[in-house]
DNA sequence: TTGAAAGCGCTAACAT
DNA sequence: ATGTTAGCGCTTTCAA
């Protein structure tokens, strides 16, 4: 257990060249003769040096470190999307500090000083919904944030997202394409602004455009769990007048709404047809299948934290609001 | 956009007061004054002022960061341990940094390298299979290691997990105890020190326990997946002699487990009982429900930081290598 | 209770 | 191509 910390210093001296060079050597700048390297190479190896990072970032205030918040890391959606940031980051040679902000501001505030008081070069933020404040504090920045499936519906913060308002639009037109009329739409909660503002307003809009009323006993705020999904589906199904169709949130409200359908012996896709928002490995993972629009969780994961490379590197950039194509994945739950 | 950086020196002189007090205002040092108390963090409100955690950690050599090594933070088994970690690292004011190694040995080299170099204070490792190399490293590591739901069969390396063989056992039992004599295990890939020398062992000491032969014929090595859990189920069902129960060694096999069985127009639990190993959520996600083991993920991360944070304090321990209380969860997979 | 000053290990002008 | 030298912003003796 050698604990003795060997310092540029160190190598220098055993090298007989100056620190400059060894820094030099380190960070591959081609300013030094063939010779040079290899001698300063052979001392780094011999002494096992390895440059501390800490005093690098002090040195050059630079930390090659970004920082992502991000509402809870066990939960699948953000824990893909979290992948695809990662991956994005290790290849371009920055580390990352993650934070659950368990979506409560008091905490994403905190989780934002402490991320510029620890000196990343860049934050990913991803949130239901940014209060005024969340927003304040990211436009004051000093260093570059993205969004990562977040909205700022001001548009003044750069983010990655897929247009949540067609997609549900398209996921609603699909199940009208069917013949039906009486649609239901159990979401996870409005606090979330793409629930309400995108996906609340894609499904209104279809239902109006095929000429239909907005029956606010089909439009149903739940969380985004199973069993919420399994409860509802059973209140709406005992409804006078139940729908023939229902659009989820989320993949785990829909594989609930299944699940609650069979329950009560309705027959998927025959007499409900239920259609999701998510497309996590869980729709496959659910007799009958679940349909569902493709949300490319991990590409807006890596777009971002490409984006956000970008920014940190200075460089110029067309377009700070990327919006990324989705489609929809049909399978047993609709016909 | 204020990029003017506000260091301790502009406090102190500010305050009329030196760098050294208030170092000592901001570190909570008992020894000032506290009307001088009031005076500097009166300026420090006033400026604005937000200490340089990569100076302090520079000068302090204590960055109050710790390195979190997962496989693959999108796999549900190691984001719920990951949370548990991150969030006891949080109630003790550790910042994490995270990165995917999905394991591979080269990988994890590379990780914990630059984890040293970033100055960690202690690092929490995840990985399926301990190799050598990387045991050697982790001893030879200058901060203190603790392994979160990993087993160092040498014992050396600090961890937290739960008996798996004897869970394993447990489960088998369970089914041997409802009258099974051909009892099947599909296994996640043995490269996985935990399945092979854990998982596989409860089984057959079960099995040969209760008198029965060790069929190889019923002893299938598959990956994780729930396509996988189907394939394998089917192809279970076909044999000559079909197995009447299976223990499946996480609940994405159990569910493709289940289904594959549904298919082959089984019963569940009637003609065929499923236990399986992990009770995530998704062992509530799908009908019939799934009995597991329940394996406290979020559990056994908290209680490995919480291990981790002992150890950086030089507190003394009394047990290095802790195993967590695991039980079994019957739901509808068994009778 | 407070201050002065010496680093922590490195980068980045600036010289040579 | 290489060396010299000032910091980066903070903590931490050591004195007073």
């Amino acid at each position: 257990m050698s604990d003795v910390t060997v310092t540029i210093y160190d190598v220098a001296r055993e090298a007989n060249v100056s620190m400059a060079t060894v820094s030099r050597v380190v960070n591959g700048n081609p300013n030094v003769k063939p010779a040079t390297r290899k001698k300063v190479m052979a001392v780094i190896e011999r002494l096992e040096y390895r440059p501390n990072a800490v005093a690098r970032g002090l040195a050059s205030k630079k930390t090659t470190t970004v920082g992502v918040i991000i509402p809870d890391i066990s939960n699948i959606f953000y824990a893909e999307l979290a992948r695809g940031i990662e991956d994005i980051a290790t290849m371009y040679n920055y580390t990352i500090i993650l934070s659950n902000s368990d979506q409560r501001e008091e905490k994403e505030l905190k989780l934002i000083e402490n991320m510029y008081g620890k000196q990343v070069d860049g934050i990913v933020m991803m949130s239901d919904s940014l209060t005024p404040a969340i927003s304040t504090a990211l436009q004051r920045s000093s260093v570059p944030v993205v969004l990562a499936g977040t909205v700022d519906e001001t548009k003044k913060i750069p983010s990655v997202n897929i247009d949540y308002l067609q997609a549900a639009f398209e996921a609603v037109q699909t199940l009208l394409t069917n013949g039906h009329k009486r649609i239901a739409f159990v979401s996870g909660p409005f606090s979330s602004t793409i629930n309400r503002h995108f996906k609340l307003e894609g499904y209104k809009k279809a239902l109006t455009e095929a000429g239909l009323p907005i029956d606010d006993e089909l439009i149903i705020e739940a969380d985004d769990s199973y069993e919420s999904g399994l409860e509802n589906s059973k209140q709406l199904l005992s409804l006078t007048e139940p729908p023939t169709a229902i659009f989820a949130g989320n993949d785990e409200l829909g594989i609930g709404l299944i699940h609650g359908a069979l329950d009560e012996n309705f027959s998927i896709p025959n007499d409900i047809e239920i259609i999701s928002f998510e497309n996590s490995k869980l729709a496959r993972m659910v007799r009958p299948q679940l349909s569902s629009v493709v949300v490319p969780l991990y590409d807006i994961g890596a777009v971002s934290m490409r984006l956000l490379t970008k920014f940190m590197n200075k460089e110029t950039i067309d377009e700070t609001t990327v919006v990324l194509p989705h489609r929809i994945e049909e399978r047993q739950s609709t016909k």
